[in-house]
DNA sequence: GCAGCGACTGGAAACGATTCCAACTGATGG
DNA sequence: CCATCAGTTGGAATCGTTTCCAGTCGCTGC
């Protein structure tokens, strides 16, 4: 359980050679072969590896990058955690998970934490946004990559999707496969994913999608329990034959809910989720969702803070990913089912 | 997007005091009133935050540590990250994740990798385990906590959990409530858990909770599709009742394949899981699952861990976690239902 | 009044690596 | 035969922090 670690030091007095030359030789760079091949075998001896602390102090780079969101055990981040690891660690840099906390001022406190020098940069996904948030990451002595808002009046690194859009083609897609009075079940409105999808339903709304009406509740979290509750008051309203949920696990709430009252999905009610979750997949029926490509997001944000942390100097980039709705079993219907009603 | 750091010595200049004097008054012992203040002043204005890289070398400390697992995206892992890095997170240090890859070599490789001296420790839960990887595990310089199989015998700590005895309980509690005939959908044999799942089966059909006959299948993986592909082979047979699973995911699946032999769950046929997942929880059925302590486990991995890093005397620990059988809409029937059969 | 003591302070040495710079070695070319 | 030069090498500085070790200062108690 402890064996005690070679220094460069001891390699060296092992190999009888000095310091600088140690370093050089297992380095690479401007050594003689007689002196590489020396220097290796005492290494080899010596069990050594180089000290990643000592090298970060001297390199400055600590070859780490955080990536912070509110919560880790969320599907979608968990997502994003394995693509930004995917892309980061066969380039040698360690993955760093941290927790933003609810509020924007404990996420600005992070972001201001990067003051300690750990990582070479931070990938972050804000619930929300708020002034000091943005001026914290604008000065922030590392390279900060958000997920999800763009940002670029700002010059901040940013990787964002079209959630309202999202929603859009989702309430689109339902009054063309003949809804016509269809319900939103939202998360918190306060927070940016809550606010966009608002948007973007409002919007689809406006547009004409819904010609018999649309009703819309919001969920206090965007959990199953939470959208169960919120969507026993939405499906109180008379009429809906579709709901529109801002993420897959409001979506199974709100399931879970229509069977409470004997409809049947997605023959009385129809269904669509967000984010395209393992959840929604293998759920029962399997989950028309929309997708927001965490895994593509999460990797697009890792190759920018990647190209940012090997060059500083580089200017900040935006990079947008679209939505894409992936129709399964919760919003289809035969033509029988249809000509029932 | 970049300010630069202050360091201490230009803390300790602005002050004009020495770097010692600074040092100690910033870290609160055997310092002068005036002099902290004046410190603390200087330091204020100059928005100074130590440096963790800095730090950590001259104190032979990262406060961090490393969490290893084979898939990130796993559940399970999810939920034991989220737990220790709760418990870590308040007393300072930062988790790392890293994968182990697939083969004992690699993770072997992996736990070799801790030379560097990157983290304080590692919580690693190995899918598969051999001398070498034991052997680099004893002689790692950090403490190692290992998460899912017992080595007390190798003087290493370790978390684990009696699965074979929660399948045990799985099996009884479907004999107990009736059924006759059950089927065991197990993941690949030459895992961890795969083996000692199997051993917990064999054993319970031993003590004759199966009075007719049961049957075992193995999937390629511990995923819903190798579970839908390895149940229609399994179901296949005739008369089973009930299906034990691995784990929640191989439930899933085999409930898939349930419905598409046109077999209700759980009145014709009772599935269990084994892990006790949100994703098994929000089914439809919901699924009854051996929870394995998932969180638990990562908690207590931590707490070992944080004793182990704050003094490295301390001697190896193990703690054992009990599986719990909790029992939901797959595997249960009411007496009208089964007097009907 | 002075020895002794305790509380503070600053200089300097770590920690483990990389890298600048000067010095040395042969070898080459004039 | 000597100047030059490329190729190597070692000494020493550096990164930012903590901490050991003297040294200073002001008090107290005799």
């Amino acid at each position: 359980m402890t064996s005690t670690r070679a220094t460069l030091s001891q390699v060296a007095e092992r190999a009888g050679v000095s310091l600088a030359s140690t370093s050089r030789a297992l380095h690479g760079a401007g050594a003689s072969k007689a002196m590489v091949e020396r220097v290796r075998a005492a290494a080899a001896e010596l069990g050594y590896r180089p000290d990643a602390v000592g090298r970060s102090l001297r390199m400055k780079k600590t070859f780490q990058v955080a990536f912070a969101v509110a919560d880790i055990g969320n599907p979608v981040y968990v997502e994003m955690m394995r693509a930004i690891h995917g892309v980061l660690a066969p380039h040698g840099y360690r993955v760093v998970v941290m927790t933003t906390g609810d509020t924007t001022a404990s996420t600005a406190d992070l972001v201001r934490s990067l003051n300690s020098g750990f990582v070479d940069g931070m990938v972050i996904s804000p619930l929300r946004t708020d002034d000091r948030l943005i001026r914290e990451i604008q000065q922030a002595p590392v390279p900060v990559v958000v997920i999800g808002r763009a940002l670029d009046d700002h010059g901040i690194s940013s990787v964002s999707t079209d959630s309202a859009g999202g929603i859009g083609a989702a309430v689109r897609h339902l009054h063309e496969t003949g809804r016509r009075r269809i319900g939103f079940l939202n998360g918190p409105l306060d927070t940016t994913p809550g606010e966009a999808r608002q948007r973007g339903f409002d919007a689809a709304v406006l547009a004409g999608a819904c010609p018999e009406g649309s009703e819309a509740v919001v969920a206090e979290d965007f959990t199953v329990a939470a959208g169960l509750v919120a969507a026993r008051r939405l499906l109180a309203r008379e009429g809906l034959d579709a709901v529109v949920a801002a993420n897959d696990l409001l979506a199974i709430g709100a399931i879970h809910a229509a069977r409470e009252l004997g409809l049947a999905v997605p023959d009385d009610l129809a269904v669509t989720g967000m984010d395209d979750t393992e959840i929604g997949r293998v759920f029962c029926p399997s989950l028309t969702s929309v997708s927001l490509g965490s895994t593509e997001r999460g990797r697009a944000a890792a190759q920018l803070m990647l190209r940012l942390a090997e060059d500083p100097e580089q200017q900040a980039q935006q990079v947008a990913v679209g939505p894409a709705l992936i129709v399964r079993e919760s919003s289809e219907f035969t033509a029988s089912d249809r000509s029932e009603r």
